[in-house]
DNA sequence: TTCTTAATAGTCACTCTGACTATAAATAGA
DNA sequence: TCTATTTATAGTCAGAGTGACTATTAAGAA
């Protein structure tokens, strides 16, 4: 806010709009995949935008975005509440919606592998898309969609955040899966278990019989996602940081 | 955007207004301050608050940011178009600004140690604040500053970032000291120095003479900031990251 | 000169990591 | 039942990076 200067009367102008974009990312199948909506209205009428909607007076852009998860996903209010959706960025370019100027804060948050979204309700058609199959789309979503990857990208080096990904009990297999899928690349799987068992806080394991596979090989043991909430030291993709 | 349904209607409610709040660093005297502006009006008149203003219908809120420091500081517009100005994060909750419904997105910068701000032109009283002495501040302008210490601390440990706070010739006992002013520990010279040196493109070395100091001891050599942008490895602080 | 100060060079042990090899425990199929 | 295959887990080893040091160099001050 300027403080002493009058410069500048916002009522004087056609008003902003404030709304919220959601990049929810879940891992099924071992590939990336993130929560797109069909739009019914123009523009992009028919193609397919990230998930998120206006903020309402009385409420902040971080509970808005919760709503529209749950909205969107079906997701119990309570499920939504205790889920960690991390502000993205906000994106404000005065051209980025044709209709009229938005300003739209941007969420990114990490899911389990869940069932198809229901298409009930009031929300829009939904889907779950692979991350590389998920272009064009509508507005400036691309972009927010490739900053969204970044970052999570490079929260799971520093941060518990995968376990974001999984299921409550998960063996370390599954675990580096996700590392995998989002990083993209191969990882060693003796070192990454040496790693992440190293760091105090990161998983910890479950008594008791491992889980039923139907698969061959020796059954993992179970862990769940342990206490700490940052890793140190980091567990830094191969390639060093991107760019 | 909701994109089927059309349960709200933004322009049933009165209009959001966007400004942006800038937390801009220095470091002087071996201290780190913080830009900071007297209010002129209600609320917190006379109180300090980060400077900032509203975001004009036909710019983005970056470009706003860059218009904002330019006048703030009397820097030239050339000279703030090369700056790297870093998004924050965007603040929303309903009730911060008590006049209306305000949604800021805050932006840091850092600079190197310049002349106090000129009180001219259309800027509001400013001054440079050491930053332990920045509180209270107006709205929620304590949090916002603390989230832009947190952010530039943790970015100078895998980022170039820290060269911004250095004149174009510095030494390297200069850009140690932004690293401690920064974080607020003391490292070991050796040390700092091999890694700095070490990191392929983070500075390079001016050749000539020293600078003429002044003091006593053996004359730094000078180097200037190299091209790269980001550390690796990264240079850690030596608490590991902050919880 | 000699003392003090600050920059720079170098040492050493310890940790962490990437690239491996080896072993254990399950299933599928002969 | 036996064997091959698959997957999890254990262990090894060399090289890079780091923290805590000590030593040397180059300047101004006494």
């Amino acid at each position: 806010m300027r403080p002493t200067t009058q410069e500048y009367d916002p009522r004087a102008f056609p008003p902003f709009a404030v709304t919220v974009d959601l990049a929810i990312f879940t891992v099924r199948a071992s590939r990336l995949h993130v929560l797109l909506v069909q739009r019914g209205e123009e523009p992009y009428r028919g193609g397919w935008a990230l998930p998120g909607g206006f903020v309402r007076p009385e409420e902040s852009a971080g509970l808005a975005a919760r709503r529209e998860l749950s909205e969107e996903t079906g997701l119990s209010h309570r499920t939504v509440q205790g889920l960690h959706l991390e502000q993205l960025r906000t994106y404000s370019e005065p051209d980025r919606d044709p209709r009229m100027r938005v300003v739209s804060v941007a969420y990114t948050a990490l899911l389990p592998d869940l069932p198809e979204p229901r298409g009930g309700g009031d929300a829009a058609l939904a889907r779950w898309t692979p991350r590389e199959a998920a272009a064009p789309l509508a507005f400036d979503h691309d972009r927010i969609l490739a900053d969204a990857h970044d970052r999570v990208s490079s929260k799971l080096e520093y941060t518990c955040l995968a376990t974001g990904f999984c299921p409550a009990e998960f063996t370390l297999g599954e675990l580096q899966q996700v590392y995998e899928t989002v990083w993209g690349v191969e990882l060693d799987r003796p070192n990454f278990r040496r790693k992440v068992l190293a760091t105090p806080g990161f998983v910890e394991a479950v008594e008791g019989p491992p889980r039923r596979t139907g698969g061959r090989g020796k059954p993992a043991a179970l862990y769940r996602a342990g206490a700490a909430a940052t890793l140190h030291p980091p567990l830094l993709r191969p390639e060093g940081r991107q760019p």
